[in-house]
DNA sequence: CTGTTAGCGCCTTCAG
DNA sequence: CTGAAGGCGCTAACAG
């Protein structure tokens, strides 16, 4: 009954002609149409006016405005400030920024506004910028490489002071406009092929294998890390190295703790873009698992990995479609990222210091902007892991 | 182990006050400046650079820039590209923005980029953005109207052309700077009691409504509407007194479609703000629960109504700390948006159109932008519910 | 202490 | 078709 729009819903690539019409039927009732046009909106202040209604010249304002006001008589300052109350004035900052070359913006450019990795850095982010008087302009790549040029280019465009960059994964031609020669940047989760910058991130080495051995001391011997193509990202590459090596070093330390004999690894690759190949990665993983199943009468001794929080989604919704509520009895899922459904299903996962990368990649970017020179540098921040119901048997 | 930040993690709150002096005593002390800015980064060309490499005017290559290209013999035309390509000329926007005024800035402020239909918004917003050559700058005010007043304050300063509002909920007064009077505003989700202003949000009352009925329909006679306190934000309002109607009519209808009796319905408000408030509240829940199950064998007749995701998250997680993994049997959930987890955990939902109210928004925000001069709108779009294990018996 | 004078990079009459 | 001149709002030398 009742579920028909209020108003027509945008078709995306449909050219509506129906605007007037439908805004009628609504009844919020103002009876004075709202004017938004030059004329009834009344020019905001300018220096100059404020100048004129404090009888004073246009320096005073400037230099009150930029804190150096013990230079100023505090009559005229009080005068000032009068001024400026009563015209509501306050400064344009395109103006400022276009006189000093510096207008207090940077970019954030993220791979995928749909990762929850990138809402948390982002808060880190925010928060930062606001205690160094930043302002960000957030720009959402969507996972394409045509997209991340254009923003960049826009960002150069608006001639933001530094950019923040999540990239999508790829060739450092992309960002040729950034980092060493171009603008100030600070890369976060990745690196960019030939590009050199600072970088921040998890220290992606210490927390796959961080992982790899609480599933291994906990007695999994079949061990699958589930990742999407990793060959452009370097997170990824890293989580999927230290994995692998640290199956082999367990290997050679002599089995796994429980002394079964030793500890499988795999890798599969999940390419959540192409529901075709995630089919048959899945397919390859339920053979797996009822292989495992099929063995004796015992728990599951199967764990799966996931790179990060994507894939585990995947995961846990595919296995919850094949194996019902109880699929957690089939597979253990342990996780790189903590998504609010983890500690609801009972999930084990590898916390990211997610703010504090946001933050921090401000503030490198910050001391980039205020002139600092020094080589590229890294800062890996360590993962927590977080021990939940999933692994434990 | 290996869990140590290999580079020293931010402390939240340690300012460091070294900024300024340390910049200023470095340049003086060392003959060769530090500075990045001067000559590593060889300066922008400006459209000046351009006519002089062209060999012409300013003016035309201004000209160039705006479209203007049939006014221009090909031959000057092919000059001006060719000098554009050379110096790699890329037009300052904060120059164009500050001659022309309008720099193709909207502010977008939102109230928590924690809740997930603030981000998927947030795409909807992204996109509408992209395709009308706006750059749209994301402000996140964290529940707090203090923040909320210092972001459109300084997007005021940047001379944005317009703002899209997810209010934290207060009183006209806080943004007082736009809508009606102001610079063109658009609200998203919930209104501002005394400011006139286009509003994009979902048909709460229908939504509510839909929900309730589908309870009902399913044979829960007692139900519990759990929202957030609402007397500040209209879109809960509107969806707690719906259900209340609702349930009251069907009352008047006689009875549930079981025909056992009357149904009770409840609303539960829960301060998620406020540890204690919950606790208390989640424990009137718990009774209500119980004293449901111990009437009979039969499978539970209470179902959990949650006004939004955050809501229904903190129901999920406590009932599962509660009841275990088979807490579904204890109660039923339901709740309006549709997040991640909800398919996993088989709870049935009530999905909001977010991409379509954030492109919807700035939309009218455009419009508006454009002078278009109409009373308030709104613009209501329905909830799509998605039925799941959780609400069938 | 305070005001005057130039522009920042770009667009826009207004004359060639 | 093309260029010169003035100004958007603000800051930064220079004088007083």
């Amino acid at each position: 009954m009742s579920s028909t729009a209020k108003c027509s819903p945008h078709e995306p690539g449909d050219k509506q002609n129906d605007k007037p019409d439908n805004a009628a039927n609504h009844k919020r009732n103002h009876e004075e149409p709202m004017s938004t046009t030059p004329q009834s909106m009344p020019r905001r202040a300018t220096i100059t006016d404020v100048a004129r209604e404090a009888g004073t010249g246009k320096t005073s304002i400037s230099r009150y405005l930029n804190g150096e006001i013990s230079v100023l008589s505090p009559e005229l300052r009080a005068r000032i400030e009068a001024a400026i109350a009563r015209l509501d004035y306050q400064p344009n900052q395109m103006a400022r920024g276009l006189k000093r070359g510096r207008n207090r913006l940077i970019g954030m450019l993220l791979a995928d506004l749909t990762n929850p990795y990138s809402i948390e850095v982002l808060q880190g982010v925010e928060a930062a910028c606001h205690a160094l008087g930043l302002m960000p302009l957030i720009c959402h790549a969507a996972n394409e490489v045509e997209m991340e040029r254009r923003y960049l280019q826009l960002l150069t465009t608006y001639r933001v002071e530094g950019v923040i960059v999540n990239a999508t994964g790829v060739r450092e031609e992309t960002l040729r406009p950034v980092g060493g020669g171009g603008i100030p940047a600070v890369l976060v989760d990745r690196l960019v092929d030939g590009l050199v910058a600072d970088m921040v991130g998890l220290d992606n080495r210490a927390a796959a294998e961080l992982g790899t051995r609480h599933l291994l001391d906990n007695g999994f011997d079949d061990i699958w890390f589930v990742v999407q193509p990793f060959e452009q990202v370097s997170s990824r590459q890293l989580r999927e190295a230290a994995f692998r090596e640290t199956m082999s070093a367990r290997h050679a330390e002599g089995g796994n703790s429980g002394g079964e004999g030793a500890a499988r690894g795999h890798t599969l690759v999940l390419n959540l873009a192409d529901a075709g190949e995630v089919e048959r990665g899945l397919a390859e993983l339920d053979r797996a698992i009822d292989a495992a199943a099929g063995a004796a009468g015992k728990p599951a001794r199967i764990a799966l990995f996931a790179a990060n929080a994507p894939v585990a989604l995947r995961l846990a919704l595919h296995l919850k479609a094949r194996y019902g509520a109880d699929w957690q009895a089939r597979a253990a899922l342990l996780s790189i990222d903590d998504p609010d459904w983890a500690e609801l299903t009972g999930v084990t996962t590898i916390r990211q210091p997610t703010y504090e990368i946001g933050y921090r990649a401000v503030e490198f970017l910050h001391e980039r902007i205020e002139g600092i020179q020094t080589t590229a540098r890294d800062c890996l921040l360590p993962g927590e892991l977080i021990v939940r119901a999933s692994t434990l048997r």
